[in-house]
DNA sequence: ACTGGCAAAATTGTCCGACAATATTGCTGT
DNA sequence: ACAGCAATATTGTCGGACAATTTTGCCAGT
């Protein structure tokens, strides 16, 4: 095993911030100082600053001049934005990978990602079910065979949204959603690219409606106020 | 009038970059080296290279360990991948921009930027049509009120699509394509959701066409042909 | 105690120079 | 025309430096 090949430190340093941002070691609106980070993380500012752009242009952080990264923390029309998005390009993503479902492969693969959704036990926690949730729509994504659509994906922020309303998700709620995935899951198994579309929007529709039901503060309060 | 801002060098690298693409100052595929660059905008690599992050998470460039920075050519797999997606983002732009209609400022700032599509008369040039393409989706975009897919908009590299094929367009195809513009305003300032969705799809649905039909050459050539 | 205000400390924005690793170019002899 | 190799160009990463700006901590005055 070689040291490291000219170069990739760069990226490592990216996915060491993405994951800590996704698993929520860092919490949205919390402030990233470079001095802190270069030491924790052993690289240099230009490399951490590299990564910080690369990091605000998927949405994780965001920079304010003079002040420097910061999670970002979605204001609720953002939040609202997103799942208007996320209802369009998730329907889409269902229906290609219902068409793509016939390819064993990629078939076989599908099945594989997403078999977790048969067990009809509740989570074990919150945390499992926000890791099961992202490998789900994930998996989604993976077999619609758009690669495209997939990066797209990530910038939605599912993780974010997620981290501001973790706390006010019930056995509940945690309940449906998994009921809606197998749902999906089905509709996609079966090549119904009908069943998935619908079954997308009904899941995406739920859960809009859910986190509009958060308080103000879970949300980042929206600028122009008038 | 000041000097800067103390920190808004960085952000103006990144527009000079950009527009010089867009504007195909750079071609697809043209390396951009970092001396050159750091020289020609008076900046330093440090700025330079946080730029390079930037641009290449918005699709424009893209970076090859150890060679640097290029800009990004799309293959005919990505070109198609894209139009896909942005048939779904654009209808869904349409609708809500035809649902917003009804609001006065929107609709009027909408009128506004889409005035010279009721010109019948031919283009003057390719590369007036080109800009004039961007404005007319931008419009749409904006007056959809939804910020979050206006800046998803801005990663579909419409610009790189346009610049890889502008050779082979022909006064035929850009009318075709302004007279599918005029009829999805005239959707979207009815107010017919239904209408500029469907005039979305089908403008995306030929420009699709025009740009499968192009030869290979045109495309980067596709990794793993095994 | 509380508050406004100011000086000190911390932090960011930007530049520069350095050096190893890798890529590209150009020469040499055949 | 060409394989091989040396010279050169370019990128990846680091560390230091310094002005501009923000944050913090302290103090006087009411």
């Amino acid at each position: 095993m070689q040291k490291t090949t000219h170069g990739a430190k760069g990226e490592s340093v990216v996915q060491a911030l993405r994951t800590a941002i996704h698993g929520g070691r860092y919490v949205p609106g919390q402030r990233l100082v470079e001095a802190d980070l270069t030491s924790e993380l052993g690289v240099s500012r230009s490399l951490l600053r590299e990564a910080f752009r690369i990091l605000s242009a998927e949405g994780l952080i965001e920079t304010v001049p003079n002040r420097g990264a910061l999670v970002k923390r979605l204001s609720r029309r953002e939040a609202m934005e997103l799942f208007e998005i996320r209802m369009e390009l998730e329907a889409l993503s269902a229906r290609l990978a219902a068409k793509n479902a016939a390819s064993e492969p990629i078939r076989a693969r599908f099945e594989e990602e997403i078999c977790e959704v048969w067990d009809e036990s509740p989570r074990i926690s919150t945390a499992a079910y926000l890791a099961e949730n992202e490998r789900f729509h994930g998996a989604v994504f993976s077999a619609s065979g758009n690669g495209q659509l997939k990066v797209l994906n990530g910038q939605m922020r599912l993780s974010l949204i997620m981290a501001q309303i973790a706390n006010s998700l019930t056995a509940s709620e945690i309940g449906k959603s998994i009921n809606e995935h197998r749902a999906i899951a089905m509709a996609i198994l079966q090549g119904d690219e009908a069943a998935a579309d619908a079954g997308s929007r009904a899941h995406l529709a739920r859960a809009r409606d859910f986190v509009a039901s958060m308080p103000d503060n879970v949300f980042r309060a929206d600028p122009k106020p008038t």
